[in-house]
DNA sequence: AATTAAATTTAAGTAAGCTTAAATATTAAT
DNA sequence: ATTAATATTTAAGCTTACTTAAATTTAATT
């Protein structure tokens, strides 16, 4: 299957949340930077190729097969996330923006060998859990966003659910990490805002960062 | 630049070798399994990008700008060899095949990574030169074909010049390796084929594979 | 409920990278 | 030196993955 295909089906697993609207072919065209026009007509190919559910302006839905096409795909990205992390000295950001283009051109094959080098590691570097050969991902998620937690106590990092350079070069100069703990010490509720203790250091962020930062009780 | 492309800069490269016809379309479009009218069309195209001389019914030359992109596809895939070599437990036909996939979707930042983590190596697992970020390759070549070799005489295995599953199949059966000692036990001039010891097994192999096994003298 | 705004789809068109078939040029053979 | 064989090019056409613009449908607003 081409790029194209294999992007169209990751974007639609990817905005496949509650709001049935995020996966309709303007949301997806939007993701990918491309045309509702372009998005609509892919659509239909990939509903002909049985790879999704396509009714005019309803909102797109993976069948089973585009679903197992999506995982696989996803799984080769945050493979090589996790190896190239692992074995250079790259920031998460150069990490997912090279695997954003690995996972096109990655066998199986080769993603078993990553997979098995790795120790068939469940997660990747980001916390997203990584699924494995038949398509099975970790779903059991008792983590929470950081804008959820409760005022004076300490978590762990276990998620950066985001693509942005920015984001990510603000986590690696605050030492925010998968893994790494730190403390709640404040919420301002009403301002949507969290500040958190880290390393002896204060820091206040934003909903925009409390929404993509998820942790885990110790 | 694309994949096609870039294979195409490839090709040509590959094959600037002593016969100019070599380098004329249809050799071209046969080696990367395409029509002789695709390989026209692209030709005129790639000159037009200046990245090749095109002349009518003549061989085609890639110019400066050409060459150093041929270069820089052909470093990625050979650092891709080197570092899926070292990492995994595949054969070099399998390390070969998924090269040929990874170098496309490899940034030049990337490759300098590989290139760094691996100690910036020369060479590649079956002996070919590595080139630099800058496009400089070791053309220094002292080794020669099995088929060129002295009888009586121990040399050790310089390059696997390959594609072929095969070929790497009985490679890896009978310990030809690049680095690997052997002795040239006998020599079947009329016949075109040399005898070898290694491991105290003598293998007799035609000229079809002791044209593409290279050594050099101890 | 009617109107306006927004999103989606259809239609027409483009560029890349191919194909096959026919025309043309080159090379080899008699 | 012709002729025959081979290779190259031109021409026409196809598929994929897009584009913009117009038409249609849905959703939002008053």
């Amino acid at each position: 299957m081409s790029v194209a295909i294999e992007n169209f089906v990751k974007a639609i697993y990817k905005n496949d949340n509650n709001d049935s609207n995020d996966t309709k072919p303007g949301n997806i065209a939007k993701k990918l930077g491309i045309s509702n026009a372009a998005a609509t007509d892919m659509a239909k190919k990939l509903a002909s190729k049985n790879l999704l559910q396509y009714e005019k302006y309803q909102a797109l839905q993976l069948t089973d097969e585009g679903t197992k096409m999506a995982l696989n795909v996803i799984r080769k990205h945050r493979l090589w996330e996790a190896l190239l992390f692992k074995l250079f000295d790259m920031s998460l950001h150069e990490i997912h923006r090279e695997s954003e283009l690995l996972e096109h051109a990655t066998s199986n094959f080769l993603a078993d060998r990553i997979s098995e080098y790795l120790g068939n590691p469940k997660f990747d570097p980001h916390g997203d859990p990584i699924p494995n050969a038949n398509g099975e991902i970790t779903t059991i998620d008792t983590s929470m966003a950081l804008s959820n937690t409760q005022e004076g106590k300490t978590y762990v990092i276990s998620r950066l659910m985001s693509d942005d350079k920015e984001f990510f070069d603000f986590c690696a100069l605050n030492g925010l990490k998968y893994g790494n703990p730190i403390l709640v010490s404040k919420q301002f509720s009403k301002n949507k805002m969290t500040q958190i203790t880290i390393n002896n250091n204060n820091i206040v962020l934003n909903e925009d960062f409390t929404n993509i930062i998820y942790v885990n009780e110790i």
